[in-house]
DNA sequence: AAATATATTTATAATTATTCTAATTACAAC
DNA sequence: GTTGTAATTAGAATAATTATAAATATATTT
């Protein structure tokens, strides 16, 4: 698994900016998370870090995770009180999440929608972030 | 504490729709939720309802947030892996964490809005909830 | 109303996801 | 190369929640 120039030069400039070293574990991990965009848990990362790094830790992986997650570089993702889910599309996006499949599906959301939403605040209530997941059935499981 | 008549009836109602039985306990812990309305933890509804009976379990505070939560009359809230809140609005409304007083506020939502939400889901896709939640400063926490 | 059946509560053990700890290894600066 | 710091590792600890099994409460049948 080879991670593409623009993504190592993200990466090691998320780094440097942070004061965090750029490790073979990290890129693996972000690579891999690249590689196949399909918001895994935890320990699905470390099942697929494994196939290329066998001796690659568990708490490695969440130190990465943790590492990637707060320099931005990708997203945690929660349902309810399921495990973390991993997603490394940084444009503003929300969740759907399909009860049948189990598939998770990013959904693009516009400036103008989240404008919208941030003006139902409140008076004195300004929002860093907002956090939009859906849940129902796909296109693949409609019934 | 008393449970009001209409709310009585609620929940009677919806716990015979589903067949389950009017507990003391489910009546209790549905009636410190709906007059104290700050979306309490499980531990945070234990420790109130021991005040008025105190050999209430934990696992029972678990299983009547459980029942009032399947039988619609209470919604569960969660924010990333904190432990789940339970919330009697049955309104559709977001919620606003701020996070500096750990407040957590109810924002109304409108149908326009909520319209809005579901066009922007790829066809074929159906959502039957949408979740949302903002977090950041609230009025009484701005610099 | 007593007997029986079923649901609920209770205390405690188990589970699950995640974080912490301490020792080892890797990396970077002098 | 030595020294200092950061990162990784294995395993223990934690926290929220769920499962289990016995006791209790409630409902149903007689």
């Amino acid at each position: 698994m080879r991670l593409e120039p623009k993504y190592k030069e993200l990466l090691n400039n998320a780094l440097e900016r942070s004061g965090q070293r750029a490790t073979k574990q990290r890129e693996h991990i972000y690579a891999l998370l690249l590689q196949k965009r399909n918001h895994p848990t935890a320990e699905e990362v470390y099942v697929r870090a494994k196939e290329d790094m066998p001796t690659i830790s568990l708490a490695t992986v969440y130190n990465c995770l943790e590492t990637l997650a707060e320099t931005k570089l990708i997203r945690q993702v929660n349902f309810e009180r399921e495990p973390t889910r991993y997603c490394p599309n940084l444009t503003k996006h929300a969740h759907f999440y399909c009860r049948e499949s189990g598939e998770i599906v990013d959904i693009d959301l516009s400036n103008e929608l989240l404008d919208e939403l941030m003006k139902v605040l409140p008076a004195g209530f300004t929002a860093k972030h907002i956090e939009i997941s859906y849940d129902g059935a796909c296109n693949e499981c409609h019934d």
